[in-house]
DNA sequence: TGAACGTATGAACATCAATTCATATGTTCA
DNA sequence: TGAACATATGAATTGATGTTCATACGTTCA
């Protein structure tokens, strides 16, 4: 027969206390982790990713993206958007065109240090 | 009056065709790209980027996560799976109890690079 | 000014993902 | 073996998110 309710058992009887309290002094704020996984999660998507890579080229409008990713121009847009209040990408206006450009390396390193973790990945697999 | 067909003008008339060209070149395969945003998807939430915080300090049971973080057990089993499906963490069994870690230094890189990012976007802000 | 164009945006819809609940699986020990 | 415990898992639910559609906004130019 099952526990009476259900589990939840687990009463943390043979935790090390020692260890948790370090643990718990050493992770950041609860605020700072919340804020580090909003911004992976804009990369967590590969819409976004695509324009981001298309942004390592040159500056380019959102007509020309939409284009290059076979989208149409309002996702494009409201990609650019979230893109935008996370400031990984910047713009400039030009007459009608709007050109979009990335904001600073931060987001090369970033992805960089993704694909370094995806292709050593593939390597192991490959043994 | 607008366009008949709602918008989807933009016949991308002025396009840089050489640019274009170009970029399409240097991005990478599409199938890369989705695993790489699946990859950051899975940095994409807060519950397991504390996971992987605890788990910086020391290897860990199941039981003893879900009382750092205050969830349930089952909660944690769940989004450990995903981290497990990621090869971000790996896991040993000793009787009952199952201890995990980190797989490898990427997760410490890749949280870091993240954490840098955020903390020259508050310095600026801080101006 | 008004037509044409490039871009932005709100609403609707559909899909996805995190948590909870109930329960199954696997291990130890009397 | 069976009770107790630690973990895993499937189903259900609820909230978040990406895309589309329609349309608004801002700019140029005749």
């Amino acid at each position: 027969m099952p526990d009476k309710n259900g589990m939840e058992r687990c009463d943390f009887i043979h935790v090390h206390e020692d260890i948790v309290k370090r643990v718990q002094q050493t992770v950041p704020d609860e605020e700072v982790l919340y804020d580090l996984a909003e911004l992976f999660k804009v990369f967590g998507d590969s819409t976004r990713i695509k324009i981001l890579y298309v942004l390592f080229e040159s500056e380019m409008c959102v007509c020309d993206i939409a284009q290059l990713l076979n989208m149409n121009q309002s996702a494009i847009s409201h990609q650019l958007r979230v893109l935008k209040q996370s400031q990984l990408v910047k713009y400039r206006r030009d007459g009608k065109t709007v050109f979009y450009s990335l904001a600073d390396d931060h987001v090369r390193t970033i992805l960089g240090t993704g694909m370094e973790h995806l292709a050593e990945l593939t390597n192991n697999n490959g043994n």
